[in-house]
DNA sequence: TCCTAAGCGGAATGTAGGCTTCCGGTTCTA
DNA sequence: TAGAACCGGAAGCCTACATTCCGCTTAGGA
C-alpha cells in the first residue's frame, strides 16, 4: 500500500468517526469524504461498501475504549472508583455515538473482549460495598449508549445523578449530611 | 363536517400519534394515511401540511398530559409522591417520543401550560424536603425526553434508579438499612 | 327516495438526497 | 523515468417521500 494511501485512509478514518458520531451509522458517504478532504471514488476504494467501514471504525473505538478502562484502572485507586472515571471519560469525549450506533451490529468479538473486562471492575466494585449490586454490566454499556446519543446538557446533568445513584456510599454520605 | 370525515380526523391522530411515536416527528404522511386506514387525499385534505398535524397532535398530547399530571395530584398524598406518579405513569404510556419529537417546535402555550404547573409541584416537593432540590422542571422534562426516545428497557432498568436519585427520603432509608 | 355537496382513494408527478461507478488525469516509487 | 497505483468528482441510477388531481362514492337533508 502506497504511502499517500494509507494517509488516506486514516484521514477518511478520524472523518467518518465524526460524521458517525454527529449523524449515526447512516451519515451520508460523501459526507465523510468530503471531510476527509478526499473524493468520493478514494472512500470507495478503500472500503467497498459501509459496512467495512463500519466495521473498521468500531474495531477502532472499542479499542481506545479498552484503553481507556486499562488506564482507569491504573489510575483509580478502587474498582467503583476505576468504573466511575471510565464512565465520565467516555461520555465526555463524546464520541459515544458510535458506539451507541454500532452497538450490537459490529466487531462483536473487540465488543465482548471490553464487556467482559468492564464485567470484572464491576463485580469487583460490587464485591467491595461499593456499587449498587442490583446494576449489571449491560446495564452500564446501554447507559454509556444512552448519554451519548443527547450530546450535551442531558449527560452534564444527569450523568453525575445517575453515578450517585450506583455508588453506595454516596447514599450514606448523603443521608449522614441530611 | 360530515359524521364520516370526523371519524377519519380522528383515525388520523391516532395513527399519526403511533408514528410519530415510533419514527418521530418526520413519519411518513402515507404511513400514517395507511395505518388510519385512510387515502392520502384524504389525510391532506384534513391537514394540509406536515406541521398542521404535528399541531394537533402535539396540543392533544400535552393536554393528556396537564390531565395525567392533575390526576397524579389528586390521587397521591404529596407533591412528590405525585411528580413521581406522574413521571411513571407518562414514561410507561410510551408516547412520549411525541414530546421529545415535538419538544420545543410546537404548541408552545400548552407546553407552557403543562411546565409551569409541573414546575410548581416540584418546588413544593423540594420545600418539603422530599426532593432534591438542586434539580428543576427543564430538567425533569428532559428526563422525559430521554426516557420516551429509548423505550423499553432503558426506563425499565433507569427509571427507578433515577427517581431514587431525586428523591431525598430514599437516600436516608438506604443509609439507615445499610 | 333522490339529489348533490362533501368526501374518498390512490395513481401519477415532481423532487431531493444518496449510493456507486467510471475514467481521464496525477503521483508515488522502484 | 516508466508504469502501477491512486485520485477526484461528474454522471447515472435508484429509493423514498411529499403533494396534487380527478373520477368515483356516500352521507344526509329535502
Amino acid at each position: 500500500m502506497r504511502a499517500d494511501a494509507r494517509r488516506n485512509r486514516d484521514k477518511i478514518l478520524e472523518a467518518a468517526r465524526d460524521a458517525v458520531a454527529e449523524r449515526g451509522a447512516d451519515a451520508p458517504m460523501e459526507l465523510i469524504a468530503r471531510r476527509a478532504g478526499v473524493g468520493v471514488g478514494t472512500l470507495y476504494r478503500r472500503f467497498p461498501d459501509r459496512s467495512v467501514l463500519l466495521d473498521a471504525l468500531a474495531e477502532q473505538y472499542v479499542h481506545e475504549l479498552l484503553d481507556s478502562l486499562d488506564r482507569a484502572v491504573a489510575a483509580e485507586p478502587g474498582a467503583w472508583a476505576a468504573v466511575r472515571a471510565f464512565v465520565v471519560h467516555t461520555v465526555d469525549k463524546g464520541r459515544g455515538a458510535i458506539a451507541a450506533a454500532l452497538a450490537g451490529t459490529t466487531a462483536p468479538q473487540a465488543r465482548q473482549a471490553l464487556v467482559l473486562r468492564l464485567d470484572e471492575l464491576v463485580r469487583q466494585a460490587q464485591a467491595a460495598g461499593a456499587m449498587r449490586s442490583d446494576v449489571g454490566v449491560d446495564d452500564l454499556m446501554e447507559l454509556l449508549s444512552v448519554f451519548a446519543c443527547h450530546p450535551g446538557v442531558i449527560p452534564d446533568r444527569f450523568l453525575p445523578l445517575m453515578l450517585d445513584g450506583l455508588e453506595k456510599r454516596s447514599l450514606e454520605k448523603a443521608a449522614r449530611k441530611a
